[in-house]
DNA sequence: GGAAAATAGTTACCTAGGGTAACAGTTATC
DNA sequence: GATAACTGTTACCCTAGGTAACTATTTTCC
């Protein structure tokens, strides 16, 4: 249950040292392996309302790590990484990838797989 | 990584639903199981710093869930539920048992367990 | 036994991050 | 073409966390 909970603040805590939230992570790590993105698609992946994904992603904007790409719809604001963000995220990922290696000492990598696998499960349950 | 979001969400939620935040609600659980506990305590097991608790603790105070016991040492505030405390953790234990139920749907007890173990396993690394 | 260090908690101040309600603009439905 | 549904925004509220600096006790250790 509460498992978790300090898995998240450190994870703030090394994201805020490297200038970077947890929330803007969350949408550059999105956007990084999806491409591109609406803000009702980041709302559903984050599990977030709405207004929350507008205040991240117009941060974003300030700091150029995204931009807009035009669409059809003319509703929705589609979003992707600039050359920037791209630069950005790939920083940002090299002392996550240390912290991540740091935690999982000593579990093996079937057990981590078996762990994931049980946790998107949940996920599923929670999102329908 | 991204995994946990959706639940912590979700659980506030539920949790607001019936008058309790999750800070409240995890110093319940604690004092519940282990009966009586210090702030630096709870801000270890919560892995918060202990302003955190502090502010917690207070609010704590004022619903009159908690009331603090004596301690030899002066320094320390060590707390316990009160009647009332122990009421209000049995009621809301209600639905977050549904909730969990309801997320845990098609995973098996064994798969739970394996999952529980290896999230601590991470916990241990995180916090030494 | 007393000075210095460590520990427990608090206060003040700052930030991130989330929610709801109400709204405008656009597209789908029928 | 009217109505419903969807996308995003704005305004306002709250929880939850952090750091720095402080007081009051207890421990350490010379």
């Amino acid at each position: 249950m509460m498992l978790y909970r300090p898995f998240e603040n450190k994870l703030n805590v090394l994201l805020s040292e490297h200038g970077m939230q947890r929330a803007q992570w969350t949408i550059l790590y999105y956007l990084y392996h999806f491409g591109s993105a609406t803000l009702v698609e980041l709302a559903h992946y984050q599990g977030v309302e709405k207004p929350t994904v507008t205040r991240t992603v117009n941060r974003l904007e300030e700091l150029a790590y995204i931009e807009q790409v035009p669409s059809k719809d003319k509703r929705e604001k589609r979003i992707m990484l600039t050359q920037l963000g791209k630069k950005v995220y790939v920083e940002t990922r090299v002392p996550i990838d240390e912290f991540e290696a740091e935690i999982l000492k000593g579990i093996t990598e079937h057990e981590q797989l078996d762990a994931i696998r049980i946790m998107e499960e949940i996920r599923n349950n929670i999102m329908k």
